[in-house]
RNA sequence: GCCCGAGUGGUGGAAUUGGUAGACACGUUGGACUUAAAAUCCAAUGACCAUUGCGGUCGUGCGGGUUCAAGUCCCGCCUCGGGUACCA
């Protein structure tokens, strides 16, 4: 019989289910450790083996951890919301709720089959009423919030608004789009319209006319991460640009800080990376620029002030509120012509044709405040509308963008920085604009002859004392839009009485999603909740009929773990007062631009609000690498039903076609199988090669469509969940992305077989003695739980499977079956393969969880050794070994080398210059 | 374009951070057991040269450098993967 994982694995399934192994509760003698994967999306395909990998990994940690003495949280969920059930109801008409829940049960079939230590009592689902009341609860609280920069965070716009019954909003340093300043008595005058539509510029949710990434065939809009190189990231649809109102968060209120909390975070550096740059702050100064024969002036950000003396005309973006005004009449039709052009590009066309230089003169012309020099003031639709002030000075010596529209436009070009030591040379030989961040300021009045750096700062003060700019700072990020034009996910808990929203009543909460009759726009292009019979409130006001995108759901689901059942909270203060933050965070760097960014904020949101007690979500953060498929073709000669073998395919003229992997087996194909796949190759005829037909391969994503998806369940059936959870961590370290072949899985197999057979004879007899174990076998035991250790610690855990069989293969070799290395095996091996583990636990006579054992401890005293094998070297490479007593002096040591006899033909003939000796290392000898 | 990350046997990958390159597996080859197969076990397996035995040369994407010693550090390239894209 030997090694039944099929039974074994369902037997303590069962029993960690019926017994509630994995149930968690606070624990104030125990240190908490919370372990969090990212929740999935139920997709309608169920799990392959991609995505187990970091669930896998997430659970060695949190097993060990709990076999260190503490108490882990480790709870799963589902990220229930999203396109594709609702695609599917609009296809087939059944409910969106219908198939998630469907989905949820196959999911949930196929974790459980693995094995995880999660506290399913905690689940959560993101469209489930009791969880998304508090997603609706904490878009009130933004509603309800603006960002004091005083203070650096959130208030209550309340206080707000008392402040602004007092002074008006003069001296509110605010995170606004609030432009003009009031007094408390214009305050007071305003009516209920007016003051709402005022607050709507400090609210940290809040309600405007944006630019907006529309995408036609999802019928709704998309935020910026959404949009993958002017394509919707779901589906891979063109994206326009369009004017719409939508809710958005003001996350850009949070920049700096979103910023400057990434410092502290043990993360990649490569997703910081990634961070940073979505954030993108840039210093430098905001400078007014006088229109010639008008009062209104153009506000430019320039990074480079140092480089005033260098701007030879401006430019603005076409959406620009002066461009109108200040376009002289014989430009104006040309002018309207490029800004209606500019304006109907869509996201698409503006990308790719990025090389392509276009613009149009205005006829007016700036002032440039320092030198006084009138400048010609441009329309371009390089310039963004979106970023700064949607004006630029343009430094065509010293900006590449710049560069080429002026040249394209025989514009003028003056250089005013240069490299220490260098003589300025005419522009008009250059060939690309002048990179010149450490350079030497020339031709520029007061800042001549200072370095780049001091220029800038000089520049910025003079500016300020001139009253004519500033120095700011500018960033990257967008505020999100949080509004979809979609059914399947939260509705708003906005109400509108006279066009003006109000946030309902948190006793109304939660706001369920109403039912439709199709989950389509309307025929005016209102979203589907429109159709909706009585979408109103009791009082008969008409309710938003927008949804919350799919980060709404997922940004503070880690909380809600702490304290799921909770019904008058979000989740207790004595929850979130013990398990504080999440420790360890696993999930794909996919989410670096979007939800761990949302999720950052919404947790910073919260910490100013005195809900959470960290401002930092997850504390560590580890982004597990893709599972790449490994796709087998077929080689057809073109126009017949013959197949050629990989091998011979060359002689044909062949077309590639991708074959099912389950019908092969190494590369080898299973013709029959083939034959019987799909009608039309029935009658198909194999070139073949030594008998066999040989498949070509490629490693590529997995996806149904290229027939090489591998999922658990098949695998699970044939080795047993122990065995995948052990072949998952074995392929390779947990970061990088790497191909699946399925061939390699047998080692790991055998290596349970091998273990099995330390604890069992041929006929499943326990073999196991309570004989004292050797220094060998001690030796062996001590060394493993080492290097398990070490390894879990850096989530190694590739090398720790090899470390396991290793240590398997000496104790096999050694003929070891006693107890004294067996139990604390055992334990050791729980994180990784629980189900054997258990059982072999329990064997051994344990009736307690294996769950609830401790972590051995490794004792320096078995891994003494008394000689070390040295390496000698001549001259760098190595020759010979010699063992010595480790205690050897390194005079010594170098003696013993050079004296043995391999050592002599190597220094025969030869000077020996130098002898290095590292205890415990190396021996390298010297010789010419 | 810019910013990250990675290139090691036929394959997945190791290498205590500058100290025996290729651990552990897969695959392949040969052998044992078996009527046979599966399973299991044993041996070989970086390339090349030599071979009766000992052995030798080369080798971590390419080219240079530092060092007694480089997969690891430095300089310059190449290739692949990811992020970002007129951000002033």
């Amino acid at each position: 019989m030997g090694y039944n994982f099929g039974k074994i694995e369902a037997k303590w399934q069962n029993y960690w289910r019926e017994n509630k192994i994995y149930h968690v509760d606070i624990n104030h003698h125990k240190p908490k450790f919370y372990v969090l994967d990212m929740f999935p999306y139920p997709s309608g395909s169920g799990l392959h083996v991609g995505h187990p990998l970091g669930y896998i990994a997430s659970d060695i940690y949190a097993r060990y951890k709990r076999l260190r003495g503490f108490n882990v949280l480790h709870p799963m969920g589902y990220d229930a919301y999203g396109l594709p059930a609702e695609q599917y109801a609009i296809q087939t008409g059944t409910h969106p709720a219908v198939t998630t829940e469907k989905n949820i049960k196959r999911y949930r079939e196929q974790l459980d089959k693995i094995g995880f230590s999660f506290d399913w009592d905690r689940e959560v689902r993101t469209n489930d009423p009791d969880y998304f009341k508090w997603t609706q609860w904490t878009f009130i609280q933004l509603f309800k919030s603006w960002f004091n920069k005083d203070t650096e965070k959130a208030e209550p716009i309340a206080q707000l608004v008392e402040t602004f019954e007092k002074e008006g909003n003069a001296a509110v340093n605010a995170a606004t789009t609030q432009e003009e300043i009031f007094t408390a008595g214009q305050w007071k005058q305003m009516n209920e319209e007016q003051q709402q539509e005022t607050l709507m510029n400090y609210r940290l949710a809040y309600l405007s006319d944006t630019m907006v990434n529309w995408c036609p065939a999802l019928g709704t809009v998309l935020a910026n991460d959404e949009v993958k190189e002017g394509l919707s990231e779901r589906g891979g649809h063109p994206v326009e640009r369009k004017m719409m109102k939508q809710w958005q968060l003001r996350i850009s209120a949070y920049a700096q800080r979103l910023l400057d909390g990434l410092d502290n975070l043990e993360w990649s550096d490569s997703i910081k990376e990634i961070q940073r740059n979505w954030i993108g702050r840039s210093e430098g100064a905001s400078v007014i620029f006088n229109v010639k024969g008008f009062k209104d002036t153009i506000e430019v950000f320039t990074t480079r002030p140092d480089t005033l003396w260098g701007a030879t005309f401006m430019v603005l973006a076409p959406e620009h509120e002066l461009v109108d005004k200040i376009t002289v009449p014989e430009q104006k039709e040309r002018v309207s012509n490029y800004v209606a052009m500019a304006k109907n590009r869509s996201e698409r066309e503006r990308m790719t044709e990025v090389k392509k230089i276009t613009g149009e003169f205005t006829g007016a012309y700036g002032i440039n405040p320092l030198t006084g020099r009138e400048v010609p003031i441009w329309v371009a639709d390089y310039v963004l509308a979106g970023y700064g002030t949607g004006a630029i000075m343009a430094v065509p010596a010293h900006d590449s963008r710049d560069f080429a529209f002026a040249r394209h436009f025989n514009l003028p070009i003056i250089q005013v920085v240069t490299k220490e030591g260098e003589e300025p040379s005419d522009p008009a030989t250059w060939e690309e604009s002048y990179d010149s961040k450490d350079g030497i300021s020339i031709n520029s009045g007061f800042i001549t002859g200072m370095k780049t750096k001091e220029a800038i700062a000089e520049v910025i003060k003079r500016i300020e004392e001139m009253g004519i700019g500033k120095g700011t700072v500018n960033y990257r990020l967008r505020d999100a839009i949080f509004s979809r034009q979609r059914y399947w996910g939260e509705p708003f808990p906005i109400y509108y009485k006279n066009g003006i929203p109000y946030p309902l009543d948190e006793s109304e909460l939660p706001l369920k999603l109403p039912d439709v009759d199709i989950f389509l726009p309307t025929e005016t292009g209102e979203p589907p909740l429109a159709r909706a019979k009585n979408w109103k409130t009791k009082e008969g006001y008409p309710l938003e009929t927008n949804t919350m995108p799919g980060f709404a759901g997922s940004s503070g689901y880690y909380l809600r773990y702490m304290d799921p059942h909770n019904d008058e909270a979000y989740f207790s203060k004595e929850a979130v007062e013990y398990w504080q933050n999440v420790d360890l965070y696993l999930g794909g760097d996919e989410h670096g631009t979007g939800h761990l960014i949302y999720s950052r904020f919404w947790n910073k949101f919260l910490f100013d609000l005195g809900l959470t007690v960290k401002d930092e979500p997850y504390k560590k953060l580890i982004n597990q690498g893709k599972i790449q498929g490994r796709s087998s073709f077929v080689y057809r000669v073109k126009g017949t039903n013959q197949y050629v073998s990989y091998g011979l395919k060359d002689n044909y003229d062949t077309q590639e076609l991708h074959v099912d992997v389950s019908m092969v087996d190494g590369d080898v194909l299973d013709t029959e199988a083939f034959k019987k796949w799909r009608p039309e190759y029935a009658d198909a005829e194999f070139i073949l090669e030594d008998g066999k037909y040989y498949c070509g391969h490629v490693v590529e994503k997995m996806s149904k469509s290229k027939y090489n998806v591998q999922n658990p369940d098949d695998l699970i059936e044939r080795y047993g969940a122990d065995t995948l959870r052990l072949y998952e961590m074995f392929l390779g370290p947990l970061e990088q992305d790497k191909p699946w072949d399925t061939k390699g899985i047998e080692g790991v197999y055998r290596f349970l077989k091998k273990l099995w057979r330390l604890f069992f004879d041929e006929d499943d007899r326990l073999i196991v003695s309570n004989e004292k174990a050797s220094a060998a076998e001690m030796k062996v035991l001590h060394k493993t739980i080492k290097k398990i250790q070490h390894d879990i610690e850096q989530f190694s855990f590739n090398t720790g499977v090899s470390a396991f069989m290793i240590c398997t293969n000496e104790l096999s070799d050694l003929n070891c079956h006693k107890r004294e290395i067996l139990e604390p095996l055992s334990v050791l091996l729980s994180p990784y393969a629980p189900h054997i583990a258990e059982e072999l636990w329990h064997q051994l006579g344990n009736s307690e969880t294996v769950n609830d054992a401790v972590f051995p401890q490794w004792e320096e005293k078995y891994l003494v050794e008394n000689t070390f094998t040295y390496p000698v070297s001549f001259n760098g490479k190595t020759r010979f070994k010699i063992e010595l007593p480790v205690d050897l002096s390194k005079a010594d040591i170098e003696k013993a080398a050079l004296e043995a006899p391999e050592a002599q033909k190597w220094i025969e003939g030869k000077t020996v210059r130098k002898v290095i000796v590292v205890p415990k290392r190396i021996i390298n000898v010297v010789a010419k």
